[in-house]
RNA sequence: GGUGGGAUAGCGAAGUGGCCAAACGCAUCAGACUGUAAAUCUGACGACUCACGUCUUCGAAGGUUCGAAUCCUUCUCCCACCA
């Protein structure tokens, strides 16, 4: 609890992108730190999709680097905001949530995030704690501290605007409502990704409002997602998910470019600058190679979710499948149906691959075996109308990733 | 309240009577190559049969026509602009 402050102050600016403002929050630490409290960091998460990624991690760190240094995050579950369900985002309305999922949703929630955040120095609020009591009335006074010029400075619904594109009322009560978080949590800190900056600000400007001293608001930047381009996301499918299993973790970190890796090792690894840029050079050196690299970088991540010796496991498990060409440890089994067979006890390739779960319809099977991706117990098999005896433990192999081992 | 625009395959977006299972881009999948589920190149990408062909798709339901994603009617939903 005595961690000096100026040492505070290093790790916790370490990264962010915006920042209001470290005087500020060396003022707020030394105040604290003087009364015997720790400082309240706010943390906002929307119930929705009960997915941690490695985009979460990156708030997630930092929020527990200032559980390391004492101070209690609060950690909010948009539970309120995610029954009434929201017509944002560009194509897909988000469906309102029932009472059940969103507590299941919460559950699952909380169980990923204490992968990284500490527990006891963790307090869960659901915001329909307050904002559920609150009239219409109370929602209007809010509405009268903003200004829709200023709701239009939100560079998300600018572009929108002027693209003629739909924004919805209710997007302009979100930032309000998120703001009135900050408000009933008396947060000292709130911290969020870039794209959260005007609404943590918001939350600055009603806690002054409504007599409070205006929170500490930092951004920390977005995780780009697998494809490399756009920020990581559920919706998008580029994440990696923390609690998905140790093989797909490191499958999918091997499947990030090369230049993006950095990204990863920096704010998901929390791997200082110095050491990124060392290996850098190397690898521009020849002296590294990038697969090794980002072998780590896979080994690490599994090992920061489950273990090392894991991480280990899905390295070699990936070696063997992918550099080597072998099969899979876990690889599934399927059972041949009795009826499945002819009189002469074969079966067909296209039945199999379909039946089996390796294809979803005949033609994309056919297109597979054409395409020369379907081997069955090392050999390659090209023609649709192929059909054999089978064996047990006879491997199908379709595709890079798609095994079966047979069995009668 | 008024005016205009729109709804096409996972997404974006062409197509405005037959040559449309529907261009193109993205995503996805496969192959080659490799350092890997990177990069690059090539190919595939509704279903059934795969050889021809058949069937179901272009917001929904009807209709016109030898023939409709394309024309008409009604309906549903969405958007912008002006009030």
């Amino acid at each position: 609890m005595s961690i000096p402050i100026e040492e505070q102050l290093a790790v916790l600016q370490a990264r962010t992108v915006d920042f209001f403002s470290p005087e500020e929050l060396k003022r707020k630490l030394e105040a604290a730190q003087r009364e015997g409290r720790s400082l309240r960091i706010k943390y906002g998460a929307d119930p929705s999709a009960p997915d941690i990624h490695l985009g979460h991690v990156v708030g997630l760190n930092k929020l527990r680097a200032f559980q390391d240094c004492g101070h209690t995050v609060v950690f909010i579950i948009g539970d309120f905001t995610g029954m009434i369900g929201d017509p944002s985002g560009r194509s897909n309305t988000r469906k309102p949530l029932s009472r059940e999922q969103v507590q299941a949703n919460a559950l699952s929630y909380q169980e990923q995030v204490f992968r990284i955040l500490d527990r006891d120095k963790t307090e869960v609020r659901f915001n329909s704690e307050w904002l559920s009591p609150l009239g219409f009335e109370d929602v209007i006074r809010l509405s009268a501290h903003v200004t829709v010029a200023q709701m239009l400075a939100r560079d998300d619904f600018s572009k929108r605007y002027a693209a003629n594109q739909p924004i919805s009322l209710v997007e302009f009560l979100y930032p309000l409502v998120q703001a009135y978080d900050s408000v009933v949590i008396r947060a000292d800190v709130e911290i969020g990704g870039t794209d959260q900056l005007f609404n943590l600000l918001l939350g600055r400007e009603l806690q002054k409002l409504m007599g409070q001293e205006p929170q500490i608001v930092l951004t920390l930047p977005l995780l780009e997602g697998l494809d490399g381009v756009n920020k990581m996301s559920k919706s998008l499918g580029n994440y990696i998910g923390v609690a998905e299993p140790a093989k797909e973790i490191f499958g999918k970190a091997m499947s990030i470019s090369d230049d993006l890796m950095w990204r990863y090792f920096s704010l998901v690894l929390n791997r200082s600058d110095k050491e990124i840029q060392e290996w850098r050079e190397q690898v521009a050196d020849g002296k590294l190679h990038p697969r090794d690299v980002k072998d780590r970088l896979g080994r690490e991540l599994v090992a920061r979710f489950f273990d090392a010796e894991t991480g280990e496991a899905a390295s070699q498990e990936f070696r063997r499948v992918f550099s080597a060409g072998q099969i899979p440890e876990d690889i599934a089994i399927f059972p041949i149906p009795g009826d499945f067979k002819d009189e002469e006890g074969r079966v067909g390739v296209v039945a199999l691959l379909v039946a089996s779960g390796l294809c979803a319809s005949n033609g994309e099977a056919r297109r597979l075996l054409q395409q020369g991706g379907v081997r069955i117990q090392d050999n390659k098999v090209t023609d649709p109308q192929y059909r054999f005896i089978p064996d047990d433990g006879m491997i199908v192999r379709a595709g890079k990733r798609g095994f079966v081992k047979l069995a009668l």
